[in-house]
DNA sequence: TCGCGCTACTGTGTATACATAGACGGAGAG
DNA sequence: CTCTCCGTCTATGTATACACAGTAGCGCGA
């Protein structure tokens, strides 16, 4: 694998993850060092996350982590509506119906692997087959890529909103109506399920999201009057 | 501006203007030389092609400009729907009437332009700038992304189109009806105007595109009888 | 004559050296 | 004491040199 390669996928992951929080300054020489690689490569992989938007060039200060807020969320999820409404409607009309039958009969028995903990994983899993089928139903270059993209950013989002369970069951409900309505070729009742589906899961979101703003404020409000004390 | 830049503009401006036809390999050091720039700025011009989906790495065989066929004409338009029509719609929630006023205005005179061949390129920059105000309308970063990626792509199929005076005025009614819809604040209006006149621009893009595979292949029959009668 | 293998070469991927612009710090003047 | 200007220094942008892999072409053997 090539070194450009790697270090794209270290940064994106420790991104998506977390690991490099929003404001993060990404100096080439430092991360090259840090990643075993020469600039060279380095800085391929940084054009590459500029285009996905994971990285922004802030006036003068290099390039920097971009930022999670609740109107970034809101973005998001409007784009995210267009491109997976439009998928489900195409997939409805291409797909092969044996595919989504088999992950609606996995989807009905979801609700068993959310309840435990060691399963979690498991579930995630059968959500990535979906999109998996859908992208291949769709038969679409263009639109499975900015998917992808897509992707990429509410991958980000959700390891903020540390999804519940209870949250999670009703995924569970809304993954099958919109894998049976695909099965079915049901176009409308696809797109409107998955409308549904996006509006509780940006409700969801945007919870999670000022719970952790105000969480973040609180324990910043904490540090600095703990600073000011010592001082 | 970077070196980079001006390779990426410059490439990418031909590739749309169709001087760099698909298929066409792009080897690093030949293009490099050609444009005046070393190697490093050059790949990161041609990474971002390939991140554009207007170059892709052909097995063994280096870059290539990638194809554009009937099937990519669809795929492309599939997209289109899915981003336009998400767009208006926003725009009509968040526009500034005012705007949209002005712009229907315009667009009412456009048969004027339509008319005398010199003043096409007029028409063409009101297109651009309706464009323009709904992106400023969406309020959206992610989704003007994607558009702007978006018309990269339409650009270069309408180049190979060849607007017609009587298609060209067919879409000016269809942007008009569009650009009231808006300012009207009728989100379902401008949702249907959009989703019909992206059907009547893919019937004609397929149209043109059919003509010229004809051409093309007759134009290759008669080169390849000339070479056989000439060996 | 056909097929297999070897060699040379071209082109990509990576590292590094160099140029330059912009930011930060210090010193001096008002 | 503060503001401004200048110098230095760090970080980015570009060029180039080197390593290696994949390929094409040629030659040799069957």
């Amino acid at each position: 694998m090539r070194a450009s390669d790697r270090a794209y996928a270290a940064l994106r992951d420790e991104i998506i993850d977390w690991q490099l929080t929003p404001g993060t300054v990404l100096a080439e020489v430092e991360q090259a060092a840090r990643l075993g690689v020469s600039r060279t490569p380095l800085r391929e992989a940084l054009a590459r996350l500029t285009a996905d938007g994971l990285v922004a060039t802030q006036a003068g200060r290099g390039l920097m982590v971009t930022d999670v807020s609740a109107d970034s969320i809101r973005q998001l999820f409007e784009l995210r509506r267009a491109l997976e409404e439009q998928a489900v409607r195409l997939a409805a009309t291409r797909r092969d119906p044996a595919v989504f039958d088999a992950l609606a009969l996995e989807f009905e028995r979801a609700s068993t692997l959310i309840g435990r903990p060691e399963d979690r994983a498991a579930y995630y899993e059968l959500v990535a087959r979906l999109d998996a089928a859908i992208d291949d139903s769709v038969d679409n270059g263009y639109l499975v890529s900015a998917l992808e993209n897509l992707r990429t950013h509410l991958v980000r989002v959700r390891r903020l909103a540390k999804d519940n369970a209870a949250r999670l069951l009703e995924s569970a409900v809304e993954h099958l109506t919109i894998t049976r309505a695909i099965a079915d070729g049901d176009v409308e009742l696809a797109a409107s399920a998955t409308h549904l589906h996006l509006h509780r899961a940006l409700q969801h979101a945007l919870g999670a999201h000022d719970l952790t703003i105000a969480t973040t404020a609180m324990s910043h409000h904490g540090t600095t009057t703990l600073e000011r004390t010592a001082s």
